[in-house]
DNA sequence: TCCATAGTTCTTTTT
DNA sequence: GAACTATGGA
């Protein structure tokens, strides 16, 4: 799908034909309720769709994108839809194609980022972007600031993550270095994250003019360089919006400065606008997005109409009991209330675990147990946390069970070092100007060029405002006479052969020509362990993926960088086939709360309910970092489709120390009666028991009263405590239930497993 | 220039 | 507990 060259009407005149239909209109739209129809049907200007989780947002879109189509002839190249995801942008298409049939293909379903690359790509030339521009990711943004941190005196101490944050947030502001200095004073003051302003103004600079130099582009200006190329160029843009006549934004909720002002941009020639999305569920602020966007919709577009969906189709009324309960302790929110349409429900568990480990063996146990009970494969469990940290322990116990666990995101594909190594090989290949790339490869493999060498090369760069290649080009004259010099010659040699095989050969081709050049695959042979077989078989996958993608998608080397760098996670479509190897078709699913947004699971575990997770230590601050953390809660419970189980640990290691967990406070939002305490193999705890005399006690302080000081005689037992047993060795408790005679105890023993014994009988001591 | 070792920082979350 | 980084000896 080419922009511009499609045989778009330059003048579709669509008020003219568009408006003042009947209403409602027979056929696509029967299948909807109410709700959805009335949003699906509408025709021209702003429109607002506020659909709560699980209400039929995406079916009610695919339904208005087809309607449009089927019955009010509007071509499919005048339709355009932004998504969050990759993932969701597939999905949609899919969907619409179900529904209209091939001519599904030519409406542009894409995300923000997607879409800009391609305006990019194909007009960039207008704003000194060379057609070959490199995509920084965040590994190489760290690695470009950490240059420019030491030519800024004072700076060479500073932590560039902290300045990449705050660079970042100032892009997606579309704030350049001056503003940054304006806007920065009057919010911050002089200081950022305890950095000075003029100083991060200052490494701003620089770091944008080497990216120039570099002809780079980094993740934020691939909207921040769009929304200048359409400032500079009206023609341009007016180009893009005859292909965007019907724009239809989702996850409005999610977008920043950049993306709103895109949406605006867009849109604003012919104001055929629907966003769609949730306040309830933004949790992108971290990274500038700004819920106000979808608060002020109809502030910005006073003739909007506004839908609301609020049915819901997802969840069972349990889950959406607790869901609105957590929801409701926000404030300042647009009233909003989920209605369950499932009639058939089930009480939502709660799990308090000792530690991470017993966490993940409940886990991996109720997995098991509902696979019993009611059958199905592992496709149908998610098990969801705040970080991705949070996946080893999870992942380990559930292969030690016997079930395959698919990760999604975490550390990619992509980011692994001899992928990216191998990537930055053909980055270098094509853009001479991407020194952040030449620079790592220049001794990958170790080809005997330390760091002296490359300094020297870097520092002659520098002084001569020349990219690195030139350097290595150039080494006679700056490093000439030493053992090095002979090695960059070799290396330069290679690079250029590499550069004339990019333009000749097939993307297949060329990879799998680089991997052997390069030296890559040879040296990790040569290392001859079991890690660096690892390390061969990847790029083999990779070779094989780049292969598939041209075969199939005709797609050039460029083309699969882009892919690569915009890809979230490594099941998102093409290059998917780079791990086919490893990712089974049968498995749990593993994911962070922020990918699982928009998904939805028949079971749900949301792990480490914790003060310090969630909400997490780092975003307690302020009350909108907290409400933000609430959302997140609020968005990993609306995943549940028939059960939902809530687990928090007693103690939880970080950094590599254990150390004591509160219950989040999040759940004493949640009224005890709307949720069943279970123990480590699922049974159903008393309550009585647990809350003696004190049955209005929230989770947390219900907790402490019922376990904290109850004397070991007589049985005080409580999760997390070491135990030994006279046959089975020491163990931790993991569950105690029922009281008195009748008390028993479930303990998982580091030799023997998992047991469940009666207290009176069971001979236990301290251990 | 490379390698082993000790020390340090690190975890939010993602296009 | 891992991944990265500084240090000193070969």
């Amino acid at each position: 799908m080419q922009l511009g060259g499609c045989g778009v009407p330059t003048d579709p005149s669509v008020d003219a034909r568009y408006t003042d239909r009947p209403m409602p209109e027979p056929g696509i739209l029967d299948v909807l309720n109410e709700e959805q129809r009335a949003a699906a049907a509408h025709l021209t200007g702003p429109a607002l769709v506020l659909a709560g989780a699980g209400s039929g947002k995406t079916r009610t879109v695919v339904h208005r994108i087809a309607h449009l189509m089927a019955e009010h002839e509007v071509y499919p190249q005048q339709i355009l839809a932004v998504t969050f995801t990759n993932k969701a942008a597939g999905e949609l298409r899919e969907r619409v194609e179900t529904l209209v049939g091939p001519t599904a293909r030519d409406v542009w379903v894409s995300t923000f980022h997607s879409a800009c690359l391609r305006i990019l790509r194909s007009y960039g030339s207008a704003i000194q972007l060379d057609p070959g521009f490199a995509i920084y990711d965040d590994g190489d943004q760290l690695d470009l600031l950490k240059e420019v941190l030491g030519t800024v005196v004072g700076m060479q101490d500073a932590n560039p993550r902290v300045l990449r944050a705050v660079i970042d947030r100032a892009k997606s502001n579309l704030w350049t270095p001056a503003l940054l200095a304006q806007e920065g004073a009057k919010r911050y003051g002089h200081a950022v994250s305890g950095v000075d302003l003029e100083q991060i103004v200052e490494v701003y600079e620089r770091y944008q003019a080497r990216l120039e130099r570099a002809n780079a582009v980094d993740f934020n200006d691939i909207l921040g360089r769009t929304v200048e190329l359409f400032t500079l160029h009206p023609e341009i843009l007016e180009r893009v919006q005859d292909r965007a006549v019907f724009v239809h934004v989702d996850e409005y909720q999610d977008t920043n400065a950049a993306q709103y002002r895109l949406t605006h941009l867009l849109s604003e020639k012919y104001r055929n606008l629907m966003v769609v999305g949730d306040p309830d569920q933004g949790i992108y602020a971290f990274r500038g997005a700004d819920i106000q966007n979808i608060l002020d919709f109809q502030r910005d577009y006073e003739d909007a109409v506004t839908f609301r969906l609020e049915s819901n189709y997802r969840s069972i009324p349990n889950v959406l009991k607790v869901a609105n309960a957590v929801i409701e302790a926000n404030t300042g929110r647009l009233p909003k209330e989920l209605r369950p349409v499932k009639e058939d429900d089930a009480p939502v568990r709660i799990y308090r675990a000792a530690d991470h480990r017993a966490e993940a063996d409940f886990v991996a146990r109720m997995v098991e147990q509902v696979l019993q009970e009611r059958g199905g494969d592992l496709n149908q469990f998610a098990v969801l946390y705040r970080t991705n940290s949070q996946s080893r322990a999870l992942e380990e116990s559930l292969r030690r069970a016997g079930l395959e666990a698919r990760i999604v995101g975490g550390v990619g594909f992509y980011e692994r070092r001899e992928v990216k190594d191998a990537l930055s090989y053909a980055r270098a290949a094509l853009n001479p100007g991407d020194d952040v790339s030449w620079r790592r490869i220049l001794n990958r493999p170790k080809r005997g060029v330390g760091k002296t060498s490359e300094e020297k090369l870097a520092g002659w760069a520098a002084r001569q405002r020349q990219p690195f290649s030139e350097a290595v080009r150039r080494a006679g004259e700056i490093v000439g006479g030493t053992a090095a010099e002979k090695r960059i010659a070799e290396f330069a040699a290679l690079m250029q052969d590499l550069s004339e095989a990019a333009d000749v050969m097939p993307a297949g081709q060329f990879v799998a020509h680089l991997l052997d050049a390069s030296g890559m695959v040879r040296a990790l042979r040569e290392e001859n362990s079991f890690e660096a077989q690892g390390r061969i078989d990847n790029l083999g996958e990779l070779a094989s993926a780049v292969e598939e993608w041209e075969s199939s998608e005709g797609g050039t080397i460029q083309a699969f960088l882009d892919e690569a760098a915009l890809m979230a996670s490594v099941d998102d479509r093409a290059v998917a086939a780079a791990n086919a190897g490893d990712v089974p078709d049968d498995a749990v699913t593993l994911m962070t709360l922020h990918n699982a947004k928009g998904l939805e699971f028949p079971v749900v575990f949301l792990v480490g309910l914790e003060e310090g997770l969630l909400p997490h230590r780092s975003s307690t601050g302020s009350l909108q970092e907290i409400e933000e953390e609430r959302r997140l809660l609020y968005v990993g419970v609306t995943r549940a489709q028939d059960a939902l189980y809530l687990v928090h640990c007693e103690s939880r290691m970080t950094f590599g120390r254990t150390e004591p967990a509160r219950p989040s406070r999040f759940l004493e939002d949640v009224p005890r009666d709307f949720l069943q305490e279970i123990d480590a193999f699922g049974s159903e705890l008393d309550r009585s028991v647990r809350t003696p005399s004190r049955p209005k006690v929230s989770w947390p302080a219900a907790r402490s009263a019922a376990a904290g000081d109850a004397p070991k005689a007589g049985g005080g037992y409580r999760g997390g405590e070491k135990v030994r047993h006279p046959k089975y060795g020491v163990g931790t408790v993991v569950g105690v239930s029922g009281e008195g005679a009748k008390m028993e105890l479930t303990v998982v023993f580091d030799g023997a497993g998992a047991k469940r014994l009666l207290a009176k009988f069971a001979n236990l001591q301290d251990a």
